[in-house]
RNA sequence: GCGGCGGUGGCGGAGUGGUCAAUCGCACUUGACUGUAAAUCAAGCGCCCCUGUGGCUACGCAGGUUCGAAUCCUGCCCGCCGCA
């Protein structure tokens, strides 16, 4: 008996693509639907009610980042993730696997899990994989690794990354997994691949709320191979739900999508997790994906480039100074009803606070 | 008037005989950002072009010493401080 129900109610006459609702204890998500991060249990520079207004759903929050602090225990004594926030709806955390790599195989090496260019250049072995500076160790039975923030050694499996996540309390939680790097080899996707399966199977088993859903991963980086049989492996045991994760070469990300939904069981809501930008959702939608979340909007919103119907607009440019118009001319968000891309540009040179506010708000508008 | 200190790129401020178009910070210009190590990071920032181990002009002004001066000497101008 699975703690979230998921309908569908609409489906392309052609394609993978569909809308539905998913049922969960805090509430329900009209899908399809993006989760903006809220990595600390926070979505940086927002408040709930904010949040909420500008019509966000469901919020994802991060395993590895609310155990250093302030502790899962602290979260659970808290009444769990969505009392301690004060954030109403569904909830999601993230197993803490994407860690793994961030801190992991691409810390200090300005990596991300989405390599540009073609499938043929993203091909070249990546020579330093195993031997560079990094805060992660992997082993077959997980993963140890040192605090980003004060360089204390911690140790985090599938179990305890479960046991974290029944402790946060969030309403769907992830598998442990290992996401590799895009220029990773294929051996070692290959050995990545078996420890996120044989890790997915130990997460499943480690469950013992039966109030939270379990979604499990599907990895297998950029070859469409190992893809096809990890969709396999993962969509035949018993998850609530799917996530799709890992790296890709940009221009393939919809591709592997179509194949792994493709295969991924029809009735049960898939994630694709950490993606993406504006287009990647639209690709993705087409081809069955429920649920996004992407750290994008917010960033580069707090960066100052705000997202618009018309491209990105960089909003810290010299240009804005004396453009007493609204970022958006028909957006209804609150940003754009009240502020003008002068006032938005002056917030950001002053460094003052509101400008990251109001950035990110009418950004994740227009996102969510 | 005398004495002391000081005048370097938009600003602050290094440098005190050669490797100096000149450390660094700020400001400025542009770019990046995909399960957040991120209110972060990167590049540029005298002028010119064939964009380079390229050319030219620069360290208050004018002279001088030296193979060579932002750096030493002389005079002048300006600023601050002290004494008259």
């Amino acid at each position: 008996m699975s703690s979230i129900r998921f309908t569908i109610e609409k489906k392309l006459e052609n394609g993978l693509g569909r809308a539905g609702v998913l049922t969960t204890p805090h509430g329900n998500v009209e899908t399809p639907a993006f989760a903006p991060v809220g990595t600390l249990a926070t979505v940086k520079a927002l408040s709930p009610e904010e949040l909420w207004e500008l019509g966000a759903q469901v919020v994802l929050a991060n395993t590895y980042h609310l155990y250093l602090q302030p502790g899962d225990a602290t979260i659970a004594k808290a009444g769990g993730l969505g009392k301690f926030m004060n954030f109403h709806g569904p909830t999601m955390t993230d197993s803490g696997g994407f860690q793994v790599f961030s801190l992991g195989s691409a810390y200090k090496r300005g990596v991300t899990k989405i390599a540009k260019g073609d499938a043929e250049e993203a091909q070249g072995n990546d020579e330093h994989h195993t031997e560079h500076t990094q805060l992660m160790r992997i082993d077959e039975d997980g993963v140890t690794f040192r605090s980003h923030i004060d360089g204390t050694e911690h140790r985090l499996t599938p179990e305890k990354s479960i046991a974290i996540q029944e402790n946060i309390g969030a309403d769907i939680i992830f598998s442990f997994d290992e996401p590799t790097s895009p220029r990773a080899p294929r051996v070692y996707m290959e050995q990545a691949l078996s420890r996120t399966h044989a890790w997915a199977e130990r997460s499943l088993a480690a469950k013992k709320r039966n109030d939270q859903a379990l979604l499990g991963i599907v990895q297998g980086g950029r070859y469409h191979d190992l893809r096809e049989h990890s969709a396999q492996f993962i969509a035949a045991l018993p998850f609530d739900g799917f996530g799709i994760g890992g790296s890709y070469v940009k221009d393939d990300i919809v591709n592997v999508v179509a194949l792994v939904n493709r295969i991924l069981p029809e009735d049960k809501p898939r994630h694709l997790l950490g993606i993406g930008e504006v287009e990647d959702i639209f690709e993705g939608i087409e081809q069955g994906i429920d649920l996004f979340d992407c750290v994008q909007p917010t960033r580069i919103a707090r960066n100052g480039t705000l997202l618009t119907k018309h491209g990105r607009h960089d909003i810290f440019n010299a240009g804005n100074k004396e453009l007493f118009e609204p970022p958006e001319w028909d957006c209804a968000c609150y940003t754009c009803t009240h502020y003008t891309k002068a006032y938005v540009h002056h917030l950001f040179r002053a460094k003052e606070i509101l400008g990251h506010r109001l950035a990110t708000i009418h950004t994740l508008f227009f996102r969510v």
